[in-house]
DNA sequence: AGTTGATTGTACATAAATGTACTAAATGCA
DNA sequence: TGCATTTAGTACATTTATGTACAATCAACT
């Protein structure tokens, strides 16, 4: 049995009151917020014994795949999707745990720079065999083809979403 | 240009340097991150006008879709993706704000009987015209076949994620 | 009845995210 | 140059979410 049953019973519920309501609009979207809540919690629990939790590691990695392991806060908030304010937050607790550095820019002094520290670099040669089984697991059910196919409509979808 | 390019550049990095890294499913799940972000964004703001914000909305309408207007702080929880802490506090602004009532169960006196008021059904029947249309605009680009296939394939997603 | 174990909901402390206001530096232009 | 405008980043207050511990109730069994 899907945990989404009664999400769509309740949207057909909806719909019998407010026969205007988008009945294929509302589902896709319920069921994007019920996919990013499991694999959000997924990925914490699994970066639990690493002491960091999913936003710490998504900054991480933000680096991780950039040449020279080096982003701005402004280039990090806009690439994590977090709000700059709460750049400012994690990357004071990842300084902290010493896993990047924080260095003034030359070229323009209003900017700062964030690198991967060796430390940094480390821990996440550490986690990532996690993250690949984790990632693995999550998107195991689906065939290669299914996973394309999913790909492509879902940049269709967030294109659109970055438009309007 | 797609705001999901430099992501998919730095994934593809992140492939250089670490070829077991499962590519698909972290393009899937951050596609998913996304377009979650945007979708909840988009709602708060147009919720806003009404005194009431993404989560509270949610547990609005899983009432509203719900026979009798009437769900326990449990099976909202469940309904509504929050953990059941995060439900007491919701529910008390809810309740402050007049738009659903709490009342003892009867057959069992542990629960909590949580329904919508004729201030909230109000509330509800007076912002339902505007989510309609900001539902169909975000899920506009998308032609009925393709929303067919996505809504499918989500499923799948999810129903494996479920299992794992 | 009495005891045990599970469930329901909440209070409280803690953590995480956001909004707003501000400083410093760069840019554009008269 | 001098001044307005824009941009980058952060500090602080506020809002929102989570984890943990607890009290009340129920259900099953003795």
């Amino acid at each position: 049995m899907s945990s989404f049953l009664p999400t769509e019973q309740r949207l057909a519920i909806t719909c019998r009151r407010y026969p205007e309501f988008p009945r294929e609009p509302a589902v896709l979207v319920r069921l994007v917020k019920h996919i990013h809540k499991r694999v959000h919690d997924g990925a914490n629990a699994m970066l639990k014994p690493w002491g960091i939790n999913h936003p710490e590691y998504n900054i991480l990695m933000m680096l991780y795949g950039t040449e020279g392991y080096t982003l701005n806060p402004s280039q990090l908030a806009d690439a994590a999707g977090e709000k700059s304010a709460n750049i400012t937050r994690l990357t004071n607790e990842l300084c902290d745990k010493g896993l990047i550095e924080r260095t003034a820019s030359d070229e323009d002094r209003r900017k700062v720079t964030l690198t991967l520290t060796a430390e940094g670099l480390a821990m996440i040669k550490g986690f990532l065999p996690d993250v690949c089984t984790l990632l693995d697991r999550q998107a195991g059910g689906l065939q290669p083809r299914e996973a394309a196919q999913l790909e492509r409509l879902l940049k269709k979808f967030l294109d659109h979403l970055d438009q309007g």
